[in-house]
DNA sequence: CTGTTAGCGCGTTCAC
DNA sequence: GTGAACGCGCTAACAG
């Protein structure tokens, strides 16, 4: 009973091949009748097409690649569960290719293009230089960025820099003065993170349209890790001057600032303000004030654009802005007077 | 300069195409000097095979299928992640189906294995029926379970009964002898989860080598939520004798425990012992006693497992089990002395 | 409406 | 050693 074939079917339902294709895929009209007849041989022979027959055929091979530093960061999976759902309602499969080095990115860019083992990619986060892009675009590999931006491509956006501002925003409405930002690395991102650029620009906007002078001293940057941002915010903190609010460029992070308070003795949110960014699910949990992206939606809505884009090929590069929310949880309240 | 074939290069090389494949899958000897012209007229053609053509005529498909309730816990990106990395140094691709309801379950099940979609299967956790394990077994499909067990299939499994074991055997050997134990629910599984009854057992067994009667108040079971959780320790902690310590089923449980301790001014570890079970990444942040799975190893081995079997069918059923560690950190502690 | 036939790109017998 | 021809299972013209 292993695998039956369309010409089996063909031959129990007494038809052509190419009938059962028709009401496999109903593209033409059938009649009634022998399409029940064609229904029916399926049935009894437990026949399912084989998809690979079928791609080779079509010349497409309905699955998409998803590249992404899946496991670094826990936000990923969240948008991975977006694309999940948006494909589970097609016919596409998604594969994917997890990045963690450098040299894994660059062969992902090289080679899973020229491979023909995907209809479309999907990028998250990371940046393709414009070579590579053009590179993409010769290819004829529809291609969509996710949490990233070039102009040749279609992509979906969080507004980071709305995000940044908002969360800087939130404390200046405080009544906060002195706002401290603990960021990921500034240059040297190797992949070529957005959002590292964005949300500080966003920081530095805000605080300049409440006329605040921007502190260079208050910006610190490090890897992204809690003990790192632990680190950097002690360092803050026992400045002669030191800030009464940290913005901290992760969730991940902002847990770091906390910790670095509780050593101090410092009570939060009395004594120091503290705003993560992200929303990830402890953030809840400890009650942290943060921005939330909808990382859920950028990864439906970041797979949806790439299936239209396969579907119609020639289409302009759209962008979509996702916007932030703010969450008020109990981390951030007022300066204390002087 | 889109797609070459094998025929363009077979042209250009001024061989047959039956040459070229046997350069590319080195099968049967070739001439140095021929395969020498082949290799640079691949080079010239930028020429690669193309993986569709390829599985039609092999007659695999070259990608495994994993089968996990993925996004409802945090554990099982660690699984995947181990999936991830095995499988990326063998010619294999992978899908996720990803899991969040019982239909959906059913369907993967029932279509997954018909639909030549995939040449092995990798399941997480769900556990099959012995009739759907038949199916598998009729289907020839290489399948291999992962946190859950079946006498039929090869399984990699974490000994929950030990870590079950271990976690309450920590709390007896500091000197508690009121235990609680807070639990996924155990009776209506919709999934057949296997940890659910194993570290039941191994909670049911400490208690017993230990003398302690097993009070079955001091069971609780719910949905596997923090706010469930809390709730259930809040009935627990106010029982006119309460627990002097609580095991939880996971840390997301754990979490809330140490929240409802937090609501009834319960000092943790002085006057509440709390251990969880996963050691998730926030555990350390919160500095939580918990039992460590080897979740990466499991989803790397339960990979490998497969793969073996894919490549030598007629194997026996293979039975990997990995240990549990315990993970000693603040929020355990001796009872306080009456 | 429906059957026949020619590919899709590659592996693989078979003769040479 | 090497090339020609067939087949994997399906779709898409092209006739009827």
């Amino acid at each position: 009973m292993a695998n039956a074939t369309i010409r089996d079917v063909a031959k129990k339902a007494g038809v052509g091949v190419a009938t059962v294709s028709r009401v496999l895929n109903d593209s033409t009209a059938v009649s009634p009748t022998t399409r029940q007849k064609v229904q029916t041989a399926i049935a009894e022979l437990n026949y399912s097409p084989s998809p690979i027959a079928r791609r080779l055929s079509l010349g497409r091979t309905m699955t998409i690649g998803v590249i992404a530093p899946f496991f670094i960061r826990p936000s990923y999976v969240e948008r991975l569960r977006g694309v999940e759902a948006a494909l589970s309602d097609s016919e596409y499969d998604f594969i994917i290719y997890n990045v963690e080095t450098v040299t894994r990115r660059n062969d992902c860019f090289h080679d899973v293009p020229r491979q023909e083992r995907v209809d479309g990619l999907l990028i998250m986060t990371l940046t393709p230089t414009d070579e590579e892009v053009d590179y993409f675009v010769q290819s004829g590999m529809p291609t969509v960025l996710i949490d990233s931006r070039h102009h040749h491509l279609s992509h979906v956006m969080i507004d980071d820099v709305a995000g940044g501002y908002q969360a800087t925003r939130h404390l200046i409405d405080l009544g906060h003065r002195k706002i401290g930002y603990i960021s990921d690395l500034l240059q040297e991102s190797p992949f070529g993170f957005r959002p590292v650029a964005d949300r500080y620009e966003g920081y530095r906007q805000a605080l300049t349209d409440a006329g605040i002078d921007f502190c260079p001293e208050y910006h610190r940057q490090g890897e992204l890790s809690r003990r790192e941002a632990r680190r950097l915010a002690q360092e803050l903190l026992t400045l002669p001057d030191p800030p009464t609010a940290i913005f901290a460029y992760s969730d991940t992070q902002a847990f770091g600032v906390l910790r670095a308070a509780q050593d101090l003795g410092l009570k939060v949110p009395e004594q120091l303000s503290v705003i993560g960014y992200d929303d990830i699910e402890i953030a809840e949990f400890l009650h942290l004030t943060t921005v939330r992206q909808h990382l859920y939606e950028s990864g439906a809505q970041g797979a949806e654009l790439l299936l239209s884009e396969i579907a119609n090929p020639l289409s302009r590069p759209q962008e979509i802005v996702l916007p932030t929310t703010l969450v008020e949880r109990d981390t951030t309240a007022p300066p204390l007077l002087r």
